[in-house]
DNA sequence: ACGGCAAATAACCGATCGCTTAGGCGTGCC
DNA sequence: GGCACGCCTAAGCGATCGGTTATTTGCCGT
């Protein structure tokens, strides 16, 4: 099974003949169906029949298709990927739950790549946490930063106490909670939704049902609804600092909270990070990356977060 | 570049050692440096290079780490699902925006299934407006259900009429809602967030900011939301149709509204549609097919509606 | 300076890839 | 039936892949 292979099957199945498919590619047509002979011999599968005016593709044939055509656009991928990063800035890639990523993650970056006079580029992703320890594992991403993932010792990773916070509940002063906070509206982030995070862990300790949670896009934008009144909002208390200051909001007692966190960053053993990922991990315990922990951004995270995932549609 | 070469660059990656990596492949180590060797001057960069105990990624290494992990993981997919699908069913792959998904794309799947006696297996995925027609274009997807997707005429698409409907805006019948529609909270379902989409249409018109939208995991949970008062929630009338008639909600008059909408089937060209895409086609001019697109399910759509898109990080 | 270790290179070989030209065969159409 | 069209197979050929053993290079610690 080569590339050239699964491209040619997926040209004939997208033009649905080999001739035409040959004629793209440039090249005879008993040399597509060649490599579509191939193709069936080793997957032991017809993939396209003849039938009728064009090729029918058997159930094989359809469910290699969605998964070769990504595979070829991939391969392009990779080579402009590779040839566009020559003599490029190294890039260290930091993961992290939604709420770090919005209000911390951007001044992290930009005082790291100051420091690092332009040399390293940072990019912030967002993960579930489930998958974060498997990324820096895996090498796809160089540090996260969050929660412990030192947990499972296969993955050989470093997992180091960084910064203590706590996670509190928060709605308008004026707000009138009735009933029990299972009953409240529930106004969370889309972190809320992954079953490893601190805020999913404390509202299936409430017992809140799923019904009960409007999601907003961000988490300014369920603070923000909070303060108008629209519920009670999960968070991180310090992120929310200027919010409480000027009584927008403010902290509602829940059992269970304040819940104390500690984020820690996450990286490969020493012997095995690179730079970059060595120097990130340098940085996150200085007073510098502290301060910037500790205070919230400018308190503007970006509208639209876009993370670095690959999205496939039936994978 | 090959699918070997791109394994062995990955593996030496992620075990940061050729050796390690040539043991785990079971082969020789040089076999592993000369992959490694034909790849670097493929891609004329050197991939990883010898630093210190282990070996350092260059940018360009770190970047094709990520792709080259994804081919490898969908070449060991492709075999499998190739080979797992040795007479099983057809299937047929229907993408629609995810109302349809949500409200009719189960009873009429059920009901295609059943016609073709089991032979047929149908999956329904959701698609922002934008990907549908190119989904079917490169049949990725069978048949899509939904706007028109005529436009583009280079992609060769058969883009029919099928059924009209009308989207309105509703609201508990004791909402108060103060001040012009861009202040009401409005309460959407994430298709909403899809510019191509009708609600979004609406929104825009209206001059709704993205501040004013609460997000909501499906469009039933909107509604919910919408019928305890907590603003207002656009959607297609005849869906909501129960809810009308239980007065939860009513009609709410809007500049724009009702729009008359008119949904699409999307196939191939006659001559290259798949049997299955083609039988389906043709049930969804039957008037059983007319029935179940008129009345919403049974009325209670699953109450957790996961939208069968995989989000793969490098699987 | 000198071993020791791991990676790179060299030389070699069989298998297969990817392409060609030439010809056989099934299907649909007149 | 015959014909045209398009797919498949056959045969052949050069290039490269993927693997081996043997050797050289480069880095590190003592």
């Amino acid at each position: 099974m080569t590339l050239t292979q699964l491209s040619a099957f997926v040209l004939v199945a997208r033009l649905g003949s080999v001739k035409a498919a040959a004629s793209a590619l440039g090249v005879s047509e008993p040399a597509v169906s060649q490599a579509l002979a191939s193709l069936r011999k080793y997957l032991d599968d017809p993939l396209l029949t003849r039938s009728g005016g064009g090729m029918a593709m058997t159930p094989g044939g359809s469910r290699l298709l969605t998964i070769a055509a990504q595979m070829v656009s991939l391969g392009a991928e990779a080579e402009s990927a590779v040839r566009s990063a020559q003599g490029a800035a190294e890039q260290l890639r930091l993961v992290a739950p939604s709420t770090i990523v919005e209000f911390v993650a951007g001044p992290l970056a930009d005082a790291f790549t100051a420091r690092s006079a332009g040399s390293i580029e940072v990019s912030a992703g967002v993960s579930a946490t489930a998958e974060m320890a498997v990324l820096v594992s895996q090498r796809l991403a160089d540090v996260a930063l969050g929660p412990y993932l030192g947990a499972d010792r296969s993955l050989g990773l470093v997992s180091e106490p960084i910064f203590r916070c706590r996670l509190v509940v928060l709605a308008a002063p004026d707000a009138r909670l009735r009933g029990a906070p299972p009953q409240w509206p529930w106004l969370v982030e889309p972190g809320a939704t992954d079953p490893g995070s601190d805020v999913s862990r404390l509202l299936r300790a409430l017992g809140v049902p799923e019904s009960r949670l409007s999601v907003f896009p961000n988490q300014t934008a369920a603070w923000e609804a909070a303060g108008r009144g629209g519920g009670v909002a999960p968070g991180i208390a310090h992120l929310a600092v200027h919010r409480l200051r000027r009584r927008e909001l403010q902290v509602v007692d829940v059992p269970g909270t304040p819940m104390e966190l500690c984020w820690h960053a996450t990286t490969p053993p020493v012997d095995r990070r690179s730079v970059a990922a060595a120097s990130m991990r340098h940085f996150l315990g200085t007073p510098e990356a502290m301060k910037l922990l500790r205070s919230p951004g400018a308190g503007v995270p970006p509208s639209r977060f876009r993370p670095p995932v690959y999205v496939t549609i039936w994978s």
